[in-house]
DNA sequence: GCCCAGGGAATCG
DNA sequence: CGATTCCATGGG
């Protein structure tokens, strides 16, 4: 479609690629803004809107806007090698079987300011719960793009009281998406020196926030800045480690123990594994 | 009313 | 250190 200066009014862009699923990847409790539209999802990220579906090994993003949606792939880290990690995954007889079942998802690529606050609500939270105080926190302060709302400004946020967040009903978190507003704003905490910090360094400055314990560092982590070594314990795989892995995560999955704490996770999520003898 | 939810802070000993 | 308790809010 062409708008009245002569230019595409939307975009589309198609990737190929193979042993991954779209939904998979969307509703493992990693991201909170993507819903199913049609035949596919849509979702906001950050300040850009698109829409995602698969055909079999083509994945196309979609925008109604004139944008480029190269940054896709990465986003949906379609450009990382997972048959290799899958493959040391698989070296441990157990994480083998896990990652033939659940080995479709992928780690995103998403902002690390978004993620940062976005498990700060998770805590102690339900994912239906999460997704709506995050939908209401970008209705209240994030840019209204025309039809859908940004992600709020650290900086916006960092100019709050508490009692601005009222309308939000995020309880007792409130103060923590200021503080931690406050220290990415000012530069105390700095996305940068995240990336390049050992990770046990990157975790303490991530838990120097109020409101940011191991768990909610860890994700930030794994999700924000891809430090796919971070392994974040939440209840279920408290439980689910207790079961099948009492001694600790094999050897083989140091270096990509995030992807498969998201391989376990979405095991005993989803594929009731805690009700199987 | 109860319990739980992709936890963490405060306060013990 | 580890173990307990409390914390807002909403859904089942």
């Amino acid at each position: 479609m062409k708008n009245l200066f002569g230019g595409a009014d939307n975009t589309e862009k198609t990737f190929f690629t193979s042993g991954f699923s779209l939904s998979d990847t969307l509703n493992c409790g990693q991201c909170f803004r993507f819903r199913p539209c049609g035949d596919g999802f849509s979702g906001v990220v950050g300040d850009k809107k698109i829409t995602l579906r698969q055909d079999g090994d083509m994945i196309t993003a979609a925008s109604d806007r004139n944008e480029d949606l190269g940054w896709v792939g990465d986003y949906l880290g379609l450009n990382d090698d997972y048959a290799y990690i899958n493959k040391m995954l698989s070296s441990d007889e157990k994480l083998s079987e896990i990652t033939g079942r659940c080995g479709t998802i992928r780690i995103m690529r998403q902002p690390f300011w978004e993620t940062l606050e976005s498990f700060i609500i998770s805590q102690n939270n339900n994912i239906p719960r999460i997704q709506k105080i995050i939908e209401r926190f970008c209705e209240l302060f994030g840019e209204d793009m025309g039809g859908f709302y940004a992600f709020p400004h650290a900086e916006t946020v960092a100019g709050l009281r508490e009692e601005d967040l009222a309308e939000l009903h995020c309880g007792y978190r409130a103060p923590y998406l200021i503080d931690a507003a406050r220290r990415v704003s000012d530069g105390t905490v700095s996305e940068d020196e995240l990336r390049r910090i050992p990770l046990d360094v990157a975790r303490k400055t991530l838990m120097g926030i109020k409101g940011v314990g191991p768990k909610v560092a860890d994700c930030t982590l794994l999700f924000g800045l891809h430090r796919l070594e971070a392994f974040p314990r939440d209840v279920w795989i408290k439980r689910a480690m207790a079961e099948l892995f009492p001694e600790g995560l094999p050897e083989c999955a140091s270096c990509y123990a995030g992807v498969a704490q998201q391989y376990i996770f979405h095991y005993a999520r989803n594929m009731g594994m805690l009700e199987r003898d």
